[in-house]
DNA sequence: GACCGCATGATTGCATGCGATTCATCTCCA
DNA sequence: TGGAGATGAATCGCATGCAATCATGCGGTC
């Protein structure tokens, strides 16, 4: 839909780079996993030189990692990195309820009560795209600020916020209470800024703790090691 | 100083990607220049290839802009878009003095201290570097975070409030003024979350203002050419 | 039997070369 | 004289090829 690399008028680079950018980001590229230049160029049917860029453009955005001599990986968030974007994605995220609140428009409003009709849709029909939905709430409402730069900005985070919550929560917690949309939307349109705000930080906090993210499921081989290398030194 | 690109490990693109960005936020290349890869090769000693994909990841954070078929060029934001990176960048900033108030380690402080010095320094000499320096205060600030995420985002914005000023703002309004930085400073150390917050909110409303981002010194050329279109039709 | 050093294969890092596209200039014609 | 079209240089977009680097498996040694 997104990546029609020749027809949007795109070079190759630019739908390479678009086109892995939503493989990662939809989780087709599991966290991790290597990304080979040839591979990649062979796949969308170029040279390694168009994978190569495309893949240094998108460890510029963070999703990927670019080891040395190594080659290219996707990232792989720690918990400790998913605090830091839940974080950084509560300032952003107020940013845009501050923004709107006040000066929503009445298409603006529509678009937004059309998606919450969606997502209690799929919501009860358990249908698979809940969880997709209620992260594209998100970028709906940051697309609504005009905002250009801040719109990329939640985007990213938001996508960051999802592959670090795919990673580390708990399964089934991912997604959003449609509920706490609607009264944000609610809030919103009726211009009560402090409202929006707060049900806004308060919906974000109560997603970061579905996750579990205090929880360490980390695989920290060394920590985990720790104690038995202590333990056999004082054996010996 | 910073950029050393074989001693320091990074592959070349990688050197090159640094050093084009200090360039370009010390304004050694204006805004709208013209950036030829083969020149830009040429000038580091590597090929047109190294360039280019230097230049690549310089358009993903937006401080170069790539028209297909045409080139590259240093990115030059208009006023409007400045004005949206400062809102963005206020938020962000907001999240650095939440994270560091009250948890400032001793460390830090004496690296933001000695940073003070410098801009003192660098203020008082009228140095080439004061306007850099003002920027890195808030690059130092965000690295202190600890938060990768953040330190990124900083980054981005800064430089393209930075760049935007370059553009639109008066002379010698850029530089953020120290002792604003100092104030800071002190409120955080003292654990002051509310002051501190509503310093940099007054600091960064102020570096905005400054920068005298209400005018609209843009050449719009229709906007200009309006009233005699108008008189035109008129005097018809 | 375990560990260290070395050779081999695979992959990255980078430079070069060949069309393709664009822009500037010149020419020609109305 | 003014403008539309042609021509050329300059530059970009991309593929390919070679050297450098790193992982992997094997043989040797303690």
């Amino acid at each position: 839909m997104s990546l029609s690399p020749s027809s949007a008028g795109l070079s190759r680079t630019g739908g390479l780079h678009a086109a892995l950018r939503l493989a990662i980001l939809e989780q087709q590229l599991a966290p991790g996993a290597r990304l080979p230049e040839d591979a990649i160029g062979e796949a969308f049917g170029t040279s390694r030189t168009i994978a190569r860029e495309a893949l240094g453009r998108l460890a510029v955005e963070g999703l990927v990692e670019l080891r040395p001599n190594r080659g290219a990986f996707v990232a792989s968030p720690s918990v400790d990195e998913v605090r830091q974007a839940f974080a950084v994605r509560r300032g952003l995220e107020r940013v845009v309820v501050q923004t709107l609140a006040g000066q929503m428009k009445p298409a603006g409003l529509t678009r937004l009560r059309a998606h919450l009709a969606a997502e209690r849709e799929a919501e009860e029909h358990h249908a698979a795209g809940a969880i997709r939905l209620a992260g594209e709430f998100h970028l709906l409402l940051a697309e609504l600020t005009g905002n250009a730069l801040l719109q990329r900005y939640v985007t990213e985070v938001v996508s960051r916020c999802s592959l670090g919550l795919a990673t580390h929560a708990r399964p089934h917690s991912a997604d959003c209470g449609c509920r706490e949309h609607a009264g944000l939307v609610e809030a919103l349109s009726a211009g009560d800024t402090a409202g929006a705000e707060a049900l806004m930080e308060a919906h974000l906090a109560a997603l970061a703790r579905r996750a579990r993210l205090d929880e360490a499921p980390e695989p920290d081989i060394r920590a985990v090691l720790a104690p038995y290398a202590s333990r056999l030194k004082g054996t010996r």
